[in-house]
DNA sequence: CTTGCCCGTTCTCCATTTGTTCTCTAATGT
DNA sequence: ACATTAGAGAACAAATGGAGAACGGGCAAG
């Protein structure tokens, strides 16, 4: 077996005997649930679980669901925030997942994010656009990036380097390129798909 | 599992209660049944249903439905074709389909054409796109529309209805608004998403 | 055509829920 | 005796989720 501890198999065998379309049991629930009284002392054991991969949050960020693989089907990305020029990546209000195709994705790990603001028009990127980032900490020139400049403002551009120097450059007339010293930009991530709802 | 909050389960569970043949509930109905007083603290659980692909508004545009998880397991659209200014839909030569999520979709029947040219590119929608198009023979003004003229040449413009002339707007400066009197162009279709992939 | 109403959407504010960490204690094993 | 495990319970803070207000689009009625 897994090594599990009687109580660590207890809560995955009541997570297991929860329909699919129950909510995920919040901490409180999985103690009345198995008898105990204190989510402290759950809370070790739901740790061990989630350190194992066997259980994670709901999809709100709370309560516990099962880890499992093949219960997926969904073939979704986490929303992890708004990006707009110059500013923190904000995040939004609710964990939130967006069914994303594969042919979207890059090969790494990839999150979504919604546009906010007209800097990348000219690329065909519009305020209110999802697009999808694959992780990654390098760009090739040309490549559509969200770079972190200063380890604070998070910006989505399109990406150079000269020399020394991280050139952003916004696809809009209206913004100038910025500059910066390379070592002040951090590349999060390269824009590898984009949608849009009309 | 899907990780559903105690809220979201319970907004499904009420839809799902519901018999097939009863109008999509309005936020206000489903506030009610649920115990909530306020359609903004409804909504919130609505768009994360939304962007998990579990609801979607009814056919009128409002209210909140189930997506038929069943109609469609592959989740794919036909790619029709390609479609530039004025020309006949240029069929691909292979049967292809494309995995667009439901957020993406009308409600009515969709399918995918590939984007030729740059006559939309102040629509955000450049050459390679996909774009997904709802099967309607109207359409209002301002929407963007697949239009046939004279039953051969397929474009995708804006659309305007003026007195007994359609009026077929590029999103490009270099090219003109094209007119014709209204009985020469057909609605084909109405864009109700678009995909790119970098 | 104008107006009013329904209704979805967005936002702010705030109370409560909930996760997390920690200490203490009891039971068990070495 | 000491170490380990596991449970209770307290404290704290984050943030969820609810109420309610405001706005605007769409539709029906006049």
């Amino acid at each position: 077996m897994l090594g599990l501890s009687r109580r660590q198999a207890e809560i995955l065998a009541f997570l297991r005997e929860r329909e699919p379309t129950e909510h995920a049991p919040t901490l409180d629930e999985v103690c009345e649930a198995l008898g105990l009284r204190s989510r402290g002392s759950l809370h070790k054991h739901v740790r061990a679980l989630q350190a194992a991969g066997l259980v994670r949050p709901g999809a709100n960020g709370r309560g516990l669901q099962l880890c499992d693989p093949d219960a997926d089907p969904e073939d979704t990305l986490p929303v992890l925030g708004r990006i707009a020029a110059g500013q923190p990546i904000e995040a939004i209000d609710q964990q939130q997942h967006l069914a994303v195709p594969s042919i979207l994705r890059g090969r790494g790990q990839s999150y979504v994010l919604r546009v906010d603001g007209d800097s990348m028009i000219d690329e065909g990127i519009l305020d209110g656009d999802w697009v999808v980032v694959e992780h990654r900490d390098t760009a090739r020139n040309g490549e559509l990036v969200v770079a972190l400049v200063d380890d604070e403002n998070a910006t989505l551009k399109r990406f150079q380097l000269d020399g020394a120097e991280v050139v952003l450059h916004a696809a809009n007339a209206a913004y100038e390129p910025q500059r910066y010293p390379a070592d002040r930009v951090q590349i999060q991530g390269v824009i590898v798909g984009q949608m849009r709802r009309y």
